[in-house]
DNA sequence: GTAAATTCTTGATTTTTGTCAAGTAGAAAG
DNA sequence: CTTTCTACTTGACAAAAATCAAGAATTTAC
């Protein structure tokens, strides 16, 4: 089994092949250049794509600056979910940091696994409450820790991103300056 | 109509009068004495409830503080979502800041929808990324506001909590010290 | 109603983080 | 290879926020 089909499997919570399989298929494997844009700004997100290689990043500009809100990495999905199943206009735009290949799927064919697989309701809840509680320890780490520890955490799960990714963009996605972050790093490596 | 029941119909993106009345129809209306306990930690999310008066609070208390993760007033729902869902053990607790009606949903009662409401797995995705989504911009707040901007939009949207609910949870809920919440207070006021 | 406990405020101080500005290093383009 | 651009670092300083400690106000318990 390939190690895409690990991953969908385990987030969606899939216990028969025959349904795995269903599900995959209406996955298609994708390159999107560096620099390149999976969602732009004000349009409907159409596609749910799945990291297999590379570096996605999900983000807004507002009047003053840039918030990163996602950084994803092989393993990871990468969307804005409520732009995608409610077909509504998204505020944020996703942009490949490095050649990045991604197994995508369409709003349209996404909607069609419903006929295909029976227990697929099922699937996209478990899908959805994993995600609801990945960003609810992020809050909590907002709400419990310092800057430094929030970098502490990141770096330690997250070591190899340190050297593919502009570090002002983990920076902000882990709500601080790109100096502050600079100065943590310092600190660190003494 | 009741008011729980367009506050369902609008999370739950009902259309039909007859699925409402399926899905109202599994909710008791209880009250929880000020003090009282919804969910313990260390335990399942057995109830999922919606806030008709009165206020709940979700924490967890850390080794060194106490953190605040929702303060639910009416018209909100409240609940471990991840642990009702999933019945793992939840990490927080809820507990009845006042007085407080709610309408009480059971996990077990909540396992019966799906036979009596045909599109019940659409209601529910509906409910799910809804919440998603207002977690989401909490997270966004915490990258892209001060201290002091996080308090003026919570206070602005929230302006009845806060002769009701001692300051320091509202302070923890927006992530900062009650020391700080008071000095800003203060500032606003003047 | 009074005492006790808790919560809130305030001041003084320290620590953390942000801002501004300059300089350096590194990547990309020609 | 050289130039240009961008990203990163560093220093000096300012602002924001945390900490500690004390006192005031409010709530709770008796």
């Amino acid at each position: 089994m390939k190690e895409f089909e690990h991953y969908i499997k385990s987030y969606f919570g899939i216990v028969q092949e025959e349904d795995l399989k269903n599900i995959v298929s209406f996955f298609k494997l994708k390159t999107i250049q560096k620099g390149n844009f999976l969602l732009k700004p004000n349009s409907v997100c159409e596609k749910l794509c799945f990291v297999e290689s590379g570096i996605l990043r999900t983000y807004r500009t507002t009047d003053t600056k840039e918030i990163t809100l996602w950084i994803s990495k092989k393993g990871h999905f990468s969307a804005d979910i409520s732009s995608f199943i409610f077909e509504i206009v998204s505020q944020w735009e996703i942009q490949a940091l490095v050649d990045t290949e991604v197994y995508i799927i369409t709003k349209e064919d996404y909607n069609k696994i419903g006929a295909l697989v029976q227990k697929w309701p099922e699937f996209e809840k478990t899908f959805t409450i994993s995600c609801f509680s990945v960003l609810e320890e992020r809050v909590f780490s907002h709400l419990s820790m310092t800057a430094e520890e929030r970098y502490e955490s990141y770096f330690q799960q997250n070591k190899e991103l340190f050297n593919q990714v502009p570090l002002q963009y983990i920076a902000s996605f882990l709500g601080m300056t790109p100096e502050t972050f600079s100065r943590i790093r310092k600190k660190q490596l003494l």
